[in-house]
DNA sequence: GATACATATGAACAATTATTCATATGTTAA
DNA sequence: TTAACATATGAATAATTGTTCATATGTATC
């Protein structure tokens, strides 16, 4: 294998490794990038936003609504914190979480309609 | 553990669970949508798709650009392909990609929107 | 045909991850 | 304080996945 495509005999070519270069963003941010995503690659995780699409809810009830343990949604949620896409508040022994921005749903949208296509 | 929030004694809750279940999505197309944000939970196919956003590329020089073996790519380009986020044409020995369509630099700004709060 | 290059792909390995189980923590009410 | 419930979490397991290596396929040129 030659792989000497690069610069080697092509202005053009040049040009766009620069403008290549300057767009792709910094490791950190990719990996935030990739971070976001990896949350959102996941059933029920998706699930769980669904749900909170609607209405906010306690642990429980959201594992009541899918049919799956306490313990897995919480886990689950977990992750859903981390990466800062739902919020929560307690009230006595309830936890209630709620989505907490509008750019989930905007993804959302934008990835159901790549795939209805 | 108890759970039993849902329908217990709670009229407003059962709506509640009328509506959810009515929007959560079928099987089917939830587990669609996870793949989709799955391929896009990788930093090196983000890397791919940012080259891609610039200019039509062939593998090797995609590989030369992100700095990585050109089987590596031709992996992640191959599960790109099979989320239909990039399609190709071939030239000669050369095969030029390319991206498929609009939604992935929409959902990737809303991404990004996200991360930058 | 034979050679060289560009790309694709199967197998193997290491790393990551979703769920389960058991149990800890937090909160309320008796 | 004790009991009961809601939630969180650590450890273990099974499944998935990204990269590498070796090699196969496709194409052009000699």
């Amino acid at each position: 294998m030659k792989n000497e495509h690069i610069c080697e005999n092509c202005e053009v070519h040049k040009e766009i490794v620069n403008r290549v270069t300057d767009v792709i963003p910094d490791e950190e941010i990719l990996y935030d990038v990739a971070e976001l995503f990896k949350v959102f690659g996941d059933s029920t995780r998706i699930r769980i936003m669904f749900v909170l699409f609607e209405s906010e809810m306690c642990v429980c009830d959201i594992a009541e609504l899918l049919n799956m343990t306490q313990s897995a949604i919480s886990h689950q949620l977990r992750v859903l914190k981390q990466a800062r896409l739902v919020k929560y508040r307690r009230d006595g022994k309830t936890v209630y979480y709620s989505l907490a921005d509008s750019h989930v749903k905007t993804i959302f949208c934008q990835a159901m309609e790549h795939i209805m296509e």
